[in-house]
RNA sequence: GGCGACGUGGGAGAGCGGCUAUCCAGCGGCCUGCAAAGCCGUUUACACCGGUUCAAAUCCGGUCGUCGCCUCCA
């Protein structure tokens, strides 16, 4: 078991895995609000949790990987009323798709995709807990949290309480103390379809309270990593590390991680600035290995761009590793192999560098490409298998086999290559090519590759 | 305005004081009847200005620029 450091956000720096039993980690990212269909911007959120939970298994871990949803909240009502649905109807709809879209990437499931309208219970007992203490209060049905009363408000975004833009704004400003209190409940109001019984009143959870409900009720305290796209820090996570803390006196979370935002015309991808690319139209167009390539060239903290170049040197790349795949063969990988493995791990290790952790599994293809004879395939299987590429080394699927038609074409053009009747031999590839076939000249005969 | 991140060769993207990263694209070569695939080579990059050091893309200071958060947001 290596050790394993990641970049918390809470300290800026990177720092060691320390789990609170051993070989077992509990992480909480969290997921979209659903009131529309996702895009790449939250997928990158996904992919990046769910290959880094799938590192840390290879490394020998017990992982629980928890991936909320929002279903009760301001947009979607406003989305619902826009489409004539009751919002638990459109949620559903949209956690369906979500589930769908997400499906696609081939990553498997988090362990637990809580819903906020499933958690109340759980969410107004830590409120209670929050008023009993004196860190929140009623206010005309709504509950908020004294931001004041917890001293350590503002350490996970590195910002001061007097720094902030105070501006009022926002239904229910003037029932707060303060103008930097948040809200932890929110009374009924009429046009909303979902409420639930509360002791101070009708009505439902703000957001960031059903995080820390939620991750507390899984993953239980001081859980290992709690994450989610940087422009969560403030105020959501902020708030839930706040709220958490205030009620039980300890942290919620130990490390703090934050992938960067995925940008479109240098701008973050948002559904509110309307600028996505949704993520079941980029699978349709590039695919879930060139996706999946693609965010493993980045760094998960830095941005990334996303556009139709990057992708297609994103699939580019995987078609490396097809061709790779049709070299190898099971088995034992040689000597020269064993450093990059080890590179390619260690990368991993040291903040889930996957560029660097690429650049290994490149060298390990050209190594290979160079071998004069067979080279196994059980390091580089090992290596694609946590970053979920290894199936490119199987034959595609998607990919035709060759017809009886395209073999006797074949056949045909051999026999012309024979008595280097070379005009006719191309025409017949030009022939294989209309009906899908690529045909490769090797040492050992042809050989046809659909496209 | 406050806080934070970042500026690397044609594009992407690692790099954490001295050693060819890697991928995509172009060009040249090898191989091939020609291709394809693969291999080799390739214009030797680090925003700018100072400083520290025997040595800096890597450390320090400043300048310019980009982006994020400060409001719902992955």
């Amino acid at each position: 078991m290596r050790e394993i450091t990641l970049h918390d956000t809470l300290l800026g720096e990177v720092v060691p895995l320390c789990t609170r039993e051993p070989g077992r980690v509990g992480i909480y990212a969290c997921g979209p609000t659903v009131y529309a269909r996702i895009h790449v911007g939250n997928a990158r959120q996904f992919v990046v949790f769910s290959l880094f939970k799938r590192f840390l298994q290879h490394e020998g871990y017990e992982v629980t990987l928890v991936a909320n949803i929002t279903d009760v909240n301001d947009k979607i009502y406003a989305a619902a009323a826009a489409a004539g649905v009751a919002s638990p109807e459109l949620a559903e709809a949209m956690t369906a798709r979500y589930v769908a879209d997400t499906d696609r990437l081939g990553l498997g499931r988090p362990d637990h995709e809580p819903l906020a309208g499933n958690t109340v219970a759980e969410i107004i007992a830590l409120i209670q807990v929050l008023i009993d203490a004196g860190h929140a209060y009623t206010a005309d049905g709504d509950v908020y949290f004294a931001v004041r009363s917890y001293e350590r408000y503002g350490e996970l975004s590195h910002r001061r309480l007097d720094d902030l833009d105070q501006g009022e704004g926002g239904v229910g400003a003037e029932r707060k103390r303060d103008p930097v209190d948040f809200a932890l409940w929110k009374g009924h109001k009429p046009g909303e379809d979902t409420s639930w019984d509360a002791p101070w009143g009708r009505g439902r959870p703000g957001w960031h309270i059903e995080c820390s409900a939620m991750a507390e009720a899984i993953l239980g305290l001081d859980f290992e990593v709690h994450g989610g796209g940087t422009d969560l820090i403030f105020p959501h996570h902020e708030n839930e590390a706040a709220q958490t803390r205030a009620a039980r006196g300890v942290p919620l979370a130990r490390i703090w991680m934050h992938p960067g935002m995925v940008r479109l015309d240098s701008e973050k991808m948002s559904k509110s600035a309307g600028n996505t690319f949704l993520l079941h139209a980029a699978l349709d167009a590039y695919g879930r290995d060139a996706l999946i390539a693609y965010f493993c060239s980045a760094h998960y903290r830095a941005p990334i761009e996303f556009d139709d170049e990057r992708l297609r040197a994103a699939a580019a790349a995987v078609g490396r590793l097809r061709e790779v795949a049709r070299r190898v063969v099971p088995g034992a990988s040689p000597a020269w192999s064993a450093p990059l493995r080890e590179e390619f791990f260690g990368a991993l290790a040291e903040d889930f560098n996957t560029p660097r952790a690429m650049a290994a599994v490149f060298e390990w293809v050209r190594t290979a490409n160079r071998a004069s004879e067979a080279v196994g395939d059980y390091d580089l299987r090992e290596m694609l298998g946590v970053l979920a590429l290894d199936n490119v080394l199987e034959a595609d699927p998607a990919r035709g086999q060759a017809t009886p038609q395209a073999l006797a074409l074949m056949r045909e053009r051999e026999a012309a290559r024979r008595e280097r009747d070379w005009d006719r031999a191309d025409s017949l590839r030009e022939e294989l090519q209309r009906l899908g076939f690529a045909v490769r000249d090797g040492p050992d005969g042809p050989e046809l590759l659909a496209l």
